[in-house]
DNA sequence: CGATTTCCCTGGCCGC
DNA sequence: TGCGGCCAGGGAAATC
């Protein structure tokens, strides 16, 4: 489940091996989601980027370059996909279900694995984003200036959703996944089930908060699949995902799951109390 | 048109 | 030990 850390770890190892190589070969298990892998060949790639959980690389060959403007390459890892670069064409043994294989030509090879298949690849014009309609309305990095208390509070007011689902539309923000939507609200003290628009000002400046915190401590910890391994616990964190029926950090209360937009969410009822919202209007 | 539900997938886990 | 059944879950499509 790499969410927003786990992308920007895997971006941070491919970049000094992928810029400035060109593709020479590529092959791609035979389905929609995958084969436009093959698109990439014969192009240069000129960065390794990242949006959300979107892995963004933009490339060039002889045409485009004549044409001006470039491609991108774009790699989702959904649920279970796994990319690196090998030392030569060969796949590991570990890669048991590889879906795309790009040569490069310096003798080695990116390879993408991903058992389930909710992965998803794309070759489309730079910025053209219109055939992946989560990528094309994401929300603000949550390192940018752009994500500050007043844009969250205008994203999140237009909305009687639970703020969870809110979250995980990566329109309000992007690349918050699961594990750290739960543990954003816990730091936040917001109830998952609280509706949007119901946030007041304090609460919003906390999740904001909540937010950029749980996403920058993931990172620095090379993402949360590699906490979960280590020895547990650690930093307290996650604090409440994948933890029902533990102690509460903060009040030693017992964490509870319950499930919003068919996820599992984990979150300590008396820290995260669902509160009646203010009537804005007041009704005469 | 916004919100909700369904579907895609397969390894892992549970119970018998 | 083997096996059927069920769950996880990001994002897009279908449906409400």
């Amino acid at each position: 489940m790499p969410e927003l850390p786990e992308v920007e770890t895997i971006r941070r190892q491919l970049e000094p091996q992928l810029v400035g190589r060109t593709i020479v070969d590529a092959s791609a298990f035979e389905s929609d989601k995958f084969l436009p892998a093959l698109l990439a060949t014969g192009s240069r790639i000129d960065d390794v980027r990242r949006r959300g959980k979107y892995l963004l690389l933009p490339i060039r060959d002889e045409r485009s370059e004549s044409a001006g403007g470039g491609s991108e390459l774009i790699v989702h890892l959904g649920m279970t996909g796994r990319l690196w670069v090998g030392p030569t064409t060969d796949a590991p043994e570990g890669a048991g279900h590889l879906r795309a294989r790009w040569d490069l030509d310096d003798g080695r090879t990116l390879f993408f694995d991903d058992v389930r298949r909710f992965g998803r690849i794309a070759v489309l014009p730079a910025g053209d984003h219109a055939s992946l309609p989560t990528l094309d309305a994401l929300g603000p990095e949550p390192f940018d200036e752009a994500f500050n208390p007043e844009q969250l509070r205008a994203a999140v007011n237009g909305s009687t959703r639970a703020i969870k689902t809110q979250l995980l539309s990566q329109r309000v923000v992007a690349g918050v996944g699961n594990i750290y939507a739960d543990e954003a609200l816990f730091r936040a003290r917001v109830h998952p089930q609280q509706p949007a628009n119901s946030l007041g000002k304090a609460a919003v400046d906390r999740l904001r908060e909540a937010i950029a915190w749980a996403l920058d401590m993931g990172i620095a910890q090379g993402g949360a699949k590699i906490i979960h391994q280590r020895a547990y616990p650690v930093d307290d964190f996650p604090a409440v995902h994948g933890r029902e029926g533990e102690s509460c950090v903060g009040c030693g209360g017992s964490v509870k799951k319950i499930t919003i937009a068919a996820r599992g969410t984990y979150f300590c009822p008396s820290c995260q109390r669902l509160r009646q919202p203010k009537p804005k209007t007041p009704t005469v």
